[in-house]
DNA sequence: ATGAAAGCGCTAACAA
DNA sequence: TTGTTAGCGCTTTCAT
């Protein structure tokens, strides 16, 4: 005998109440008298009805769902954002779909729709630059989206950050203040907003403000990974640099350990400031100096402020930025 | 004026043909005439007709969309197989809802309810002991399970592992063979099999091979984490042990820091082996040896496994064991 | 090869 | 407070 599926239907019957009334019962809607209530409570145990999420979907145009899109969920730095995200979502009842948004970009928008396609109530994006193609799937539905730790520079949706010009500006002028006059900027790709526009600016300014010509030989772009910053530690040093602001902890212990691994003491001589405070930057000896960026927080606030967009509160603000700070360890001077 | 959704309907309608035949087109269903298939084709793009997942979930009784349960997503061991999961589940078409099972047993039976009632196609199960009252949500359908990384003792499920005991066995006969005649054995919680029974089993059976007593006192429980392992240091060294096998490497990096804080000469007056072989064991210094074990594929593997039994396709052997091996690295001699 | 029609299990007006 | 009745957008027999 095949195991039978118990619909609101059954628990209508066996309570001798319509499917309105336990749909209404299942929903927590006040309307019910509190003796029918208790009644269909007691059937639902009984029966152990589990109502079906999908066909509340289709008959609600709510699925209670959030697609997240992260671009490397290895990266610890993404998946403390996640972190933060998942539980708030769980919080508020939210399921998350979660989908990596590397190899590529021809992948993103597949899997961007294959998402879009599970009707979704909003979105959590996470990483990479949102291109034209990108953009234009998002527009097409009226699905709110939020940005984690990712900027927009046209400002189009919701998003939670820190102060990234600021942010890499006071790193940078620590260094210069600790004696550096040369300093290079390792980043990731400088084709995400992110770094080619929002870091960099920050590293120029800060220079400027110093009155350091700005020396495009210095900035290093390669991706977000240890090995990346093993491998680019030669050519920073050959470059004659003293001292390095990098855009990401695991490439920042890349390259440290390619500093060390070459014999070089830091921070006696080189000096080094990096930019997620993740786990990461305790972890090796030395210790990072680090950007701190509230990483849990981010996830959280963006998954909150999804929430609130999803519900068609009024927000006050869609672009929300965290404080930041500088947490000073054993990698600069 | 509101966005209007395109439904099969207006598709059908628009391109003179039933409802059925567009299901068709869409469904790559070869029964349907080259010729109207592109009359089809041609109306779905010229709408831009989008599928609708939900609708199509609630009357095929099929959501290509499968269930993860991970301990913690930032742990990198467990963020590792997910990472085989989900790239195998997007070559397969299957969306991932991902949900944490952190946060103590209680809410762990909640997340799974909310998981299944959007009725996922299969279930991956990562970490954590599978308690009776899990085991009775996830007997209730016939939902296929996989266990990735997990151990079952009652092996009623699929699942995808390495052989622990014979790894903790040899990594403990390693430590033993260099001179080691007091090892402790820093773990996780022992509630959980793969830690109370398989792991616990190797490094007992490694003790008895060389005919050293058992000693209780050696085994260290504690959690999952750096912190952990900084403080559980400290009790370590007091019980007058020279070597320890670790079987989670953020616990083992930590325990590894603690020790060098302490001045603690590593490997040569105390070796380290641990168990994941994730990148954290090369960025510490030493570099730690560690037993190997295929986290992207023991990943890969279990969706994989997952999707034959989600099509109910023959299935040689639920349990399948991945090749382990042990790296040699500097914390040992 | 194609179409008609009956659901899938639920929600949401609208009535009563 | 409760019930009736349309759907939600699609798949899937069953005819033709």
């Amino acid at each position: 005998m095949e195991k039978q599926t118990i619909t609101i239907y059954d628990v209508a019957r066996e309570a001798s109440v319509s499917m309105a009334t336990v749909s209404r019962v299942v929903n927590g809607n006040p309307n019910v008298r509190p003796d029918t209530r208790e009644k269909v409570l007691k059937v639902i145990e009984k029966l152990d009805y589990r109502p079906n999420a999908v066909a509340r979907g289709l008959a609600s145009h709510r699925t209670t769902t959030v697609g997240v899109l992260i671009p490397d969920i290895t990266n610890i730095f993404y998946a403390s954002l996640a972190r933060g995200i998942n539980d708030v979502a769980t919080m508020y009842k939210y399921n998350i779909i979660l989908a990596s948004a590397d190899e590529g970009k021809h992948k993103t928008d597949a899997v961007l729709q294959s998402i879009m396609a599970k009707q979704v109530d909003g979105l959590i994006y996470m990483g990479q630059h949102v291109d034209d193609s990108t953009r234009k799937e998002l527009d097409r539905g009226k699905t709110p989206v939020v940005l984690a730790g990712t900027v927009d520079p046209q400002d189009k949706f919701g998003s939670v950050n820190i102060d990234y010009v600021a942010a890499i500006k006071e790193a940078t002028s620590r260094l210069i203040a600790s004696g550096n006059q040369r300093i290079a900027f390792v980043t990731g790709p400088l084709s995400d907003p992110i770094n080619g526009q929002f870091r960099l600016k920050g590293y120029q300014e800060a220079l400027s403000d110093a009155k350091i010509a700005y020396d495009e030989s210095y900035v290093f772009e390669t991706e977000y990974s240890y090995r990346a910053g093993e491998a680019v530690w030669d050519a920073v040093k050959r470059a004659g640099v003293t001292a390095a602001v990098v855009t990401d902890d695991e490439l920042a212990v890349g390259f440290l350990n390619g500093a060390r691994d070459a014999k070089v003491k830091i921070p006696e001589d080189f000096e080094i400031i990096t930019s997620n405070n993740t786990m990461l930057t305790e972890i090796v000896r030395p210790k990072l100096t680090s950007i701190a960026q509230p990483l849990y927080d981010i996830g959280a606030v963006a998954m909150r402020l999804l929430t609130k967009m999803m519900n068609k509160e009024e927000i006050d603000q869609k672009t929300i930025l965290l404080p930041h700070s500088i947490i000073t360890r054993n990698s600069t001077k």
